[in-house]
DNA sequence: ACCACTAAATGAATGTCATTCATTTATTAG
DNA sequence: CTAATAAATGAATGACATTCATTTAGTGGT
């Protein structure tokens, strides 16, 4: 790799040799370290996941930025690429850390419709606090995550001691996962959002039932119809068993 | 508003008087109009959700750009803020246009079995291709979609006619909403998405019953899960009818 | 001890966006 | 005829993610 020949792209003016070498000011990580270390590295992928969830739990998905995280850091932006290829990688490892969490303890314990119950809530209560997510679960290939790997297979282990026959194991965890994210976006909707306002006119059916579950509902709107879908799948599935 | 005191933040050195008023070159809407005018206008809400639908026909959700929309309605970018407050704005627009799509004819038909089948494959098929679309919805609301709430009052009335009490009607319909928002992402995942690679080895339950419904499956996996889900759905929500 | 190798960091671009703002213009209402 | 107004312009702005040439400091081999 000889330096003679300029990169392509590179600007031909501006030369990049350090002169004047920033006039001092100290940038992030001048003093804990001066540069690169093989072993004992100041970033890992540990860390930056742990930053990234650090940065979530306190400005939301608007606060993860490879700035800030870098920030957090201490570190240059530019240096988290040694460690992750993009930002949809960071979003990955959050991901990954996050399946970890969903509680699966029930199967091997109870019956399969407690083990179900326990851990569909508990998945839905965990994706409820990072939608953001979701659409990159939905497209991303479980190699590359082995934590969210470890819990199917739990989960598939479970399906079949329960009596499943073997090709309709994946296709009903899938059906009740689909159920579980779409159920996750639904916890954080705004509490009017079944308001029609101005239109409630031109909608009496559903203005009515709007209404009455406003009224009568005990639990939160979206537990409710969390609740009763969880059910219908439970019973429903559960009933295919051999 | 005087002309007089300068607003707040800006420049103060650069001048915007318009001295040399463009070297001249045809900028984009310099021929078939001159400036804006009041009724006539090239630019509505209608024109800028059909350009919008044509970008993303065209390179997907990534094609749709507010710059992309301004050359698609020959116009310049910020004319487009003279009918929508932002992008979010011209996906909602998106959203109540498809929503349009969606079969209901079922609902005063049949039977609520066969409306809700129809309704419900039709909704994830028009979202599957709109996915980005999704968590738009998710916090929607609705008086901001007259179209999506006109989907909502006949699925609404059909639930009611098909007698099922007032206070479980929304709850029920959310609950198949979930369902079908989580499976239309489904439908876009890549086929090997299940493919455990090197970890095939730790995840032998999980792996074989990868393997079978690959193997004994006839329909695409994303359908053969939306149709058990369904018909579960179907069944455990219909039972709960008075 | 030396030295080549390499992982890991830097900081200065780059390019893509959405969005804002002061102006200008053409139509329309009074 | 004139004042008001809706609608357009184009030039900034400010976030971003990402790339690249370069530098640095431990490490392993001789």
């Amino acid at each position: 790799m000889p330096a003679a020949s300029a990169a392509p792209g590179s600007p031909a003016g501006t030369k990049r040799t350090r002169d004047a070498a920033a006039p001092s000011g100290n940038t992030p990580a001048t003093i804990r370290r001066r540069a690169g270390r093989p072993s004992s590295a100041v970033l890992d992928k540990a860390g930056i996941t742990a930053a990234a969830l650090d940065l979530i739990s306190r400005n939301g998905y608007d606060g993860l930025t490879m700035a800030g995280l870098a920030r957090l850091l201490d570190v240059a932006p530019s240096a988290l690429y040694n460690h992750v290829t993009s930002k949809q990688d960071v979003l990955l490892l959050v991901e990954d850390h996050l399946a970890a969490l969903v509680d699966v303890s029930g199967f091997g314990a109870g019956s399969w419709e407690d083990a179900v119950r326990t851990w569909a809530w508990s998945y839905r209560d965990v994706f409820a606090q990072h939608t953001p997510l979701i659409p990159v679960i939905a497209v991303l290939p479980v190699t590359d995550a082995p934590q969210t790997l470890a819990m199917y297979e739990t989960v598939s282990r479970g399906f079949l001691d329960a009596g499943f026959p073997q090709e309709r194991i994946v296709s009903s965890i899938v059906a009740l996962e689909s159920f579980i994210f779409g159920s996750a976006y639904d916890v954080t909707a705004p509490a009017d959002i079944f308001d029609a306002g101005s239109m409630a006119g031109s909608t009496p059916h559903f203005t009515a039932a709007v209404q009455t579950l406003a009224e009568q509902g005990h639990e939160r709107p979206a537990d409710a119809a969390f609740r009763l879908g969880l059910e219908a799948l439970i019973a429903g599935l559960g009933a295919l068993r051999g």
